[in-house]
DNA sequence: CTCGATTGTCTAGCAATGCTAGGATCGAGT
DNA sequence: ACTCGATCCTAGCATTGCTAGACAATCGAG
């Protein structure tokens, strides 16, 4: 049993380097530069060796967006704790949503943006996105609201927090403002 | 002089034939399956023909995108117009923008979610984004409360509506309690 | 009316992409 | 030492955006 052992652990190892090899590509020139001939030829292996961990490019984009998904919760719970009371831990909060989001941008479009052929807003969704989810709500349930619904609160929150993410970094938004712009979404939607 | 006239009339009227056909097919199949083949094809000339109009495929998307912001500063509009008070402008202009991003989203895409080429943000940004980022400032400005700039508040909203958009339509929330979320945000972000 | 030139259009092709079939190679177990 | 299965690679397919160069239609001058 021990050779199988073996194998299946170059097998995994192996599947972490197609992984951190796809994201550390996409994050230096963007997920089109991604194509299966440039992994392959990073993590030297020939492209079919890609298809034998992954059915596709979907599916690749779909795993680092769920290593990105428990980096993400990481960063926010951290953020939360190191900040007092519920006003800062909301402030704390969008602070790191928006700094994740333009520290790892490859990662947050594969998370948000792009298609991973993952299941979302039902029961299917994955393990780490829930519990991404479930870090913003966490802080931001006890900033919702009497008869608010927190699930619901949370919603529009992150959803603002996508806006100000993606059209800042399309160039939509100017980057200089991005703080004072994330100051009055708090001010606005979080109560007291 | 009559000559040339009419070419450049038949030449302007192939030009909008082929930005018509180009949102249809998105409409339809979604952009990835506006293929300048198929484009072509559906026209009735040949590929070539298409690059006599336009630098290539990005510069459609960016053409497709104008017009949709046309389009989309008018509906904005005619939703203001039609309610009455600052409070129920801001609620009309919410369900508007998203409305408008539920029927037409492959040219809500060509707009804010994929590359047109357009310049964003600066004073090259096309005339008519600028109009139509103009025609939500014209609402929301009035809502912005004291002290806060009118341009920072609309962005914020603007990114709110844009989150709320993108985020249902990919699926990451539930398309059902959209009307709860505008209401929401509506709710918290306008001052009265 | 004719002819040359210009304008316009098409056929054919390039390199790059995602993905796959089929054969070669290596190693584990008898 | 040998067999047989797992593993990996070479080679190739269809599709993509885009372009070069040949061909045809049209216009203006004589």
């Amino acid at each position: 049993m021990s050779v199988q052992e073996r194998k299946e652990r170059e097998r995994a190892g192996r599947e972490r380097l197609i992984l951190a090899t796809a994201r550390e590509l996409a994050e230096q020139q963007g997920w089109d530069a991604v194509t299966t001939r440039r992994l392959a030829e990073r993590i030297e292996y020939s492209q079919p060796v890609l298809y034998s961990h992954f059915r596709g490019k979907r599916e690749i984009i779909g795993a680092v967006a769920l290593v990105g998904a428990a980096e993400m919760a990481a960063s926010l719970r951290a953020a939360a704790r190191a900040a007092d009371g519920p006003r800062a831990r909301v402030t704390a909060l969008a602070r790191a949503y928006l700094d994740f989001a333009e520290r790892n941008p490859a990662v947050y479009d594969a998370m948000f943006r792009l298609d991973g052929g993952l299941a979302f807003a039902n029961e299917d969704t994955p393990e780490p996105l829930q519990d991404a989810f479930a870090a913003l709500l966490e802080s931001l349930g006890e900033v919702a609201g009497d008869g608010v619904h927190p699930a619901l609160f949370t919603e529009v929150f992150w959803a603002a927090l996508h806006g100000l993410a993606t059209l800042t970094r399309a160039g939509r938004l100017p980057p200089e403002e991005t703080e004072r712009r994330a100051e009055l979404l708090v001010d606005r939607l979080a109560l007291v």
